[in-house]
RNA sequence: GGGCCCUUAACUCAGCUGGUAGAGUAUCUGACUUUUAAUCAGAGAGUCGCGCGUUCGAGCCGCGCAGGGCCCA
């Protein structure tokens, strides 16, 4: 037998002995006909416009509170709906079945049958005629009061979280309905969802480490993917024009509040857009989807008001860098002048890098954080931007936009480079310059050069961090808060 | 990877300058048929994260390890 505590151990016996008293502990033949919140609608009980009727209620739930005065009880059950009260008393329900009820514990799961009534405070309560053990709990729920607050145990006992904090599932609830409004919008735009290998051969579409795999059939190693871009773009040269996949990607770093081993990314691509239309999409995608999970476009995080009324700014890379970073015009328009300030300000620049890089590092360094509504940042320098099509004007620059908000990156976007000449020197370029990170795997991939000398329409893409999105518009600072069950480091013993 | 902080009952937390381990909730026993963090009376509950050390004596001091948090890279 395992070492049990006190309360573990209770529990235990107390199974016995409503097992004792004919109980099945666990069982699947109960069926609950309405929700708490269709049998004690609390809408209408605080607009004051309850109705009792006559009717019957069967619901379900598990007991998260209970009120016990000996020969009767008020309980408080909780389902999916919500919560609501019955009320279980001797007279009604029975001498045998009032002796079951004085064995349940806080936690167990019971379903029950009986008609409505309003207490002397006026909280309508169902009163009990009837009641069965649905299932057992052998463990204690924590405190109703403080609930429970210790973020280990939150996201390593989620089930217990989502249990005793509601505001978790609501949380929730909300990233599931902001994928399926991104769904919704994409396909009334004529935009298909595909899905493309999660494991790849070469981990291409980014810059980052990815985890390594090995298929024993094949004889060979694969990565997990670190973007599906090269996929989709493929899929573009095979004649799909509009495009989109919400999936996990999975990078081989570390962790924060703002970064889990995997994430999911929605990436969409049309053909025949550029990324202003890109732009115009974004604002028009996520406005809507604030509006519909949160029915306003002014929305708290982290303390600070963020407004996402459109139009959102628009400031290329050197318009921020000047105008919310503070550098000066003349040391913008020199290159030597740029370097020199990036090492002003401590930031260590690999022996390859240009002022393009040195550009980007600025910018994180001095404005991203600053842009807390949203705001597109364009023009960025062609050296970080393997994937993107030079601007036609200045070829030093691409047709690219990032946004930002509460001076966090949200989306990703650009025209896509099409010419598979130049698209061939860059990834070959880019390989060249990070030979020296063990953990970065570089490598070409030929087939995508390939593909696109059979001819990809002109087309841009978009990536978007649904964490991310999820966080901004759930107002929750840490990534683990919106995902169900963040990756932490094994538990002891 | 580096710095700082945290880990005490099922949960939320106290625990002073090193001297027998505390509270509220939960649990158990008793009372109570309209409670709303119900109330009243009583009781049980601990490997003080783990290990080593200092000390007559360690929850408290030192070192190491583990897990977590925040900041930085």
């Amino acid at each position: 037998m395992e070492d049990l505590n006190q309360t573990l151990q209770q529990r235990r016996t107390k199974a016995a002995e409503m097992a004792e008293l004919g109980v099945n502990l666990y069982i699947n033949d109960f069926k609950p006909r309405h929700s708490l919140r269709q049998a004690l609608p609390q809408q209408a009980y605080d607009d004051g416009d309850y109705v009792l009727g006559d009717s019957e209620y069967t619901v379900a739930g598990r007991i998260i509170a209970m009120r016990d005065f000996g020969k009767a009880a008020f309980l408080q059950l909780q389902d999916e709906s919500g919560r609501g009260q019955i009320y279980i008393k001797k007279q009604a329900v029975g001498d045998h079945q009032f002796e079951i009820f004085k064995k349940l514990d806080i936690g167990d799961i019971i379903g029950c049958t009986g008609s409505l009534f309003r207490t002397k405070k006026g909280e309508p309560t169902i009163q009990v005629t009837t009641f069965t053990p649905v299932t057992k709990s052998l463990r204690p729920l924590p405190e109703k009061f403080h609930g429970l607050t210790d973020v280990e145990i939150r996201y390593r006992q989620r089930y217990v979280d989502l249990i005793v904090n509601p505001e978790v599932r609501d949380t929730f609830r909300k990233r599931v309905k902001i994928i399926r409004l991104i769904r919704e919008f994409l396909e009334d735009r004529h935009f298909m969802e595909v899905e493309t290998p999660m494991m790849q051969p070469i981990a291409g579409g980014a810059t980052a480490k990815p985890f390594q795999t090995h298929h024993n059939a094949l004889g060979m190693d694969l990565f997990l993917r670190i973007a599906p871009e090269l996929y989709l773009k493929r899929l573009l040269v095979g004649g799909f024009e509009r495009v989109f996949e919400i999936n996990r990607n999975f990078r081989n770093e570390g962790l924060s509040t703002r970064h889990n081993p995997e994430f999911t990314m929605l990436e969409f691509y049309q053909a025949y857009a550029d990324y202003e239309d890109l732009m115009n999409l974004t604002e028009e995608m996520i406005t809507a989807i604030c509006q519909k999970v949160n029915n306003t476009l002014t929305i708290e995080f982290d303390e600070q008001q963020v407004d996402l009324t459109p139009p959102w700014k628009r400031y290329t890379m050197d318009e921020a860098l000047q105008q919310v970073g503070g550098i000066s015009a003349d040391i913008l328009a020199d290159p030597a002048k740029i370097m020199v300030l990036a090492r002003e300000k401590g930031l260590e620049l690999e022996e390859m890098a240009g002022p393009g890089k040195a550009k980007m590092e600025l910018f994180d360094l001095l404005v991203e954080e600053k842009l807390i509504n949203p705001t597109f940042i364009t023009a960025y320098p062609t050296e970080v931007s393997p994937l993107a099509r030079r601007n036609d004007k200045d070829p030093t620059v691409t047709d690219r936009f990032e946004l930002f908000i509460t001076g966090r990156e949200i989306a990703n976007a650009f025209s896509e480079l099409n010419d598979p000449i130049d698209q061939r020197q860059r990834l070959e370029q880019q390989v060249a310059e990070r030979g020296d990170d063990e953990e970065i795997f570089p490598e070409v991939d030929y087939d995508f050069v390939r593909a696109l000398e059979y001819g990809m329409p002109p087309a841009a893409g978009e990536g978007i961090g649904i964490d991310r999105l999820a966080m901004l518009l759930t107002n929750s600072s840490s990534i683990r808060d919106v995902i169900l069950f963040p990756h932490l480091r094994p538990e002891g013993r």
